[in-house]
RNA sequence: GGCCCCGUCGUCUAGCGGCCUAGGACUCUGCCUUCUCAAGGCAGCUACGAGGGUUCGAAUCCCUUCGGGGCUACCA
């Protein structure tokens, strides 16, 4: 290896909203630059023009915001090699195809979308392998004319000479592709804007990025992006590493989608999935920092993350893992980091409007909650009780405290509460306990249900005496008498 | 079909020739704790795809086979 510092890219194709594969391979690249004080770089790659649209493109460089993966290089923060979007770099992709044209390494191909699927099809009838057959290499000038006579158009094909490619991929060792099985390619479309295979090659050039770990559904496109260095003139030792990441599959089996684990990060967020848990999880789905070491900090990771460790074979999501992770990170928040995350999910639920007060009173009750919950979501759910200003009983729970039984714990409380002049939990629960366990001789799973439901509404709450506290002394007596006249 | 990649519990993984009667985590089951729900603790279930080699010894190396996936576009 030489001195050079590590250039790592990450360059999706913004055709939707970015999945958790994508962000998968952002991670590493992002923790792999970290790693090595190497620089992160985020270009886009738009140059299918009819998928691509601005708003996908937005939402990427969020959704990387969001996670936390900052770029050196890239959209909004500029660079020395930029610009970072392939469709303001046209010019460029348009010199270098006319440059190999010029060299005879590319040459124009008018056949047509039809004639070669007619080649296609032969092909796989007569079970050879199928590709560009290569009708178009040697184009005498009168056959030229002949077909430019006709009006056809012409795109830019890439010639791949005789022999194979070999390159080492740091995660799968040596790779080999026979060119017979990689025939020529399009480098630039009948319309003059340039493909994929072109765009890449150049830009990773010319951008200086020293190491390319992508998806692994590239590894084979990576003999073409190699014949394009080559015709660039780069030299062998200037060619970036390759690294071909591991696919995250569904749950079931094949790739992921809507239908198994939610494939957009965008509705991870809404859940109230904390970055740092995604990506915590993301980062153990095909790598391992070993020693059975699990829940690590971002920079733990960027600490540890060594491409050597990343594994060949893909990975299944798996949400209940992602859960859990979500969980064990929730409850390592500070109260006030919690709060922060916790706030715009109560906003926006209409449990609060945001009041100093209101904010006051879910800092109290946010420890309380903090080793309930899995994800954000949960909180408006599990705080409501404390603000809602018409209580109700949930309908299900009505038939329980309505008893005889019930009604005569409610009572026996309002009396005991009153008398409660320190309105602690410990006050309540002290007064509680020595009337209606004690005195009573209730169980205190039967009494405190009972309790539960007057007070929550619900049977299912925070801790009851803490609630009870925080609720306070009038309330809970109101809602206890709301409840006995049910 | 062809080319390429991959194969340890249900899932993510540890393992890089002896420490493996295969370890951890998630899930699931049971128990403990307990004012509900959680959290926590304890215990249990379950894996080296198969077949051949190499070796004193293989999850680890080699071969074959089976299985899964990707590519095979004027998508990326």
């Amino acid at each position: 290896m030489n001195a050079k510092t590590v250039k790592v890219r990450f360059a999706p194709s913004p055709t939707g909203e970015l999945h958790v594969g994508n962000i998968r391979t952002a991670l590493f690249d992002w923790a792999y630059a970290r790693h090595t004080g190497g620089v992160f770089l985020f270009r886009i790659e738009d140059t299918d023009t009819d998928r691509v649209t601005d708003e996908y493109i937005q939402a990427a460089i969020e959704t990387l915001k969001w996670l936390g993966l900052d770029w050196d290089e890239g959209p909004e923060v500029g660079g020395e090699n930029g610009p970072y979007l392939q469709s303001q770099r046209l010019d460029i992709y348009a010199e270098y195809a006319q440059k190999f044209l010029d060299q005879k390494d590319a040459y124009y191909c008018y056949c047509s979308p039809d004639e070669l699927e007619a080649v296609r099809e032969a092909q796989r009838k007569a079970n050879v392998a199928p590709g560009y057959n290569g009708h178009c290499r040697d184009l005498t000038q009168a056959q030229i004319d002949a077909y430019k006579a006709q009006g056809r158009s012409a795109v830019v094909r890439m010639r791949m000479p005789d022999g194979s490619t070999t390159f080492t991929d740091l995660i799968r060792g040596d790779v080999s592709f026979d060119h017979n099985f990689v025939p020529d390619f399009v480098l630039v479309r009948a319309d003059g804007s340039p493909l994929y295979t072109l765009a890449v090659a150049v830009d990773d050039i010319l951008m200086k990025v020293t190491h390319v770990l992508r998806g692994e559904d590239l590894l084979s496109s990576t003999p073409r992006q190699i014949r394009v260095y080559q015709a660039m003139g780069v030299a062998p030792k200037d060619y970036p590493v390759f690294a071909h990441l591991p696919f995250v599959m569904g749950t079931d089996n094949a790739k992921l989608s809507k239908r198994n684990g939610e494939a957009s990060i965008a509705w991870y967020r809404e859940m109230g999935f904390l970055p740092e848990a995604i990506c915590n999880y993301l980062a153990l789905l095909g790598w391992s920092p070993g020693d059975d070491v699990e829940n690590i900090t971002m920079k733990e990771l960027t600490q540890m993350f060594t491409v050597e460790k990343v594994h060949s074979s893909p990975a299944r999501f798996d949400m209940k893992k992602l859960e859990a992770i979500n969980g064990d990170k929730i409850r390592a928040l500070t109260i006030d980091e919690f709060l922060k995350w916790s706030l715009p999910f109560l906003t926006k639920a209409n449990v609060i409007q945001g009041s100093s007060q209101e904010i006051e009173l879910v800092k109290k009750a946010l420890p309380l909650i903090q080793e309930r919950i899995i994800v954000l979501s949960e909180v408006p759910k599990m705080l409501k009780f404390l603000f809602v200003t018409e209580f109700e009983v949930d309908a299900e729970s009505v038939s329980k405290i309505t008893d005889s039984g019930s009604k005569e714990i409610l009572k026996r409380s309002v009396k005991e509460l009153e008398g409660v002049s320190q309105w602690s939990h410990e006050n309540i629960e002290a007064a509680l306990r020595t009337s209606l366990i004690e005195e009573l001789g209730l169980k205190p799973r039967i009494a405190f249900t009972a309790l539960r439901i007057a007070t929550t509404g619900s049977t299912i709450s925070p801790p009851l005496f803490e609630s009870m506290e925080l609720l306070g002394k009038e309330a809970c007596l109101a809602r206890i008498s709301t409840a006995l006249a049910l």
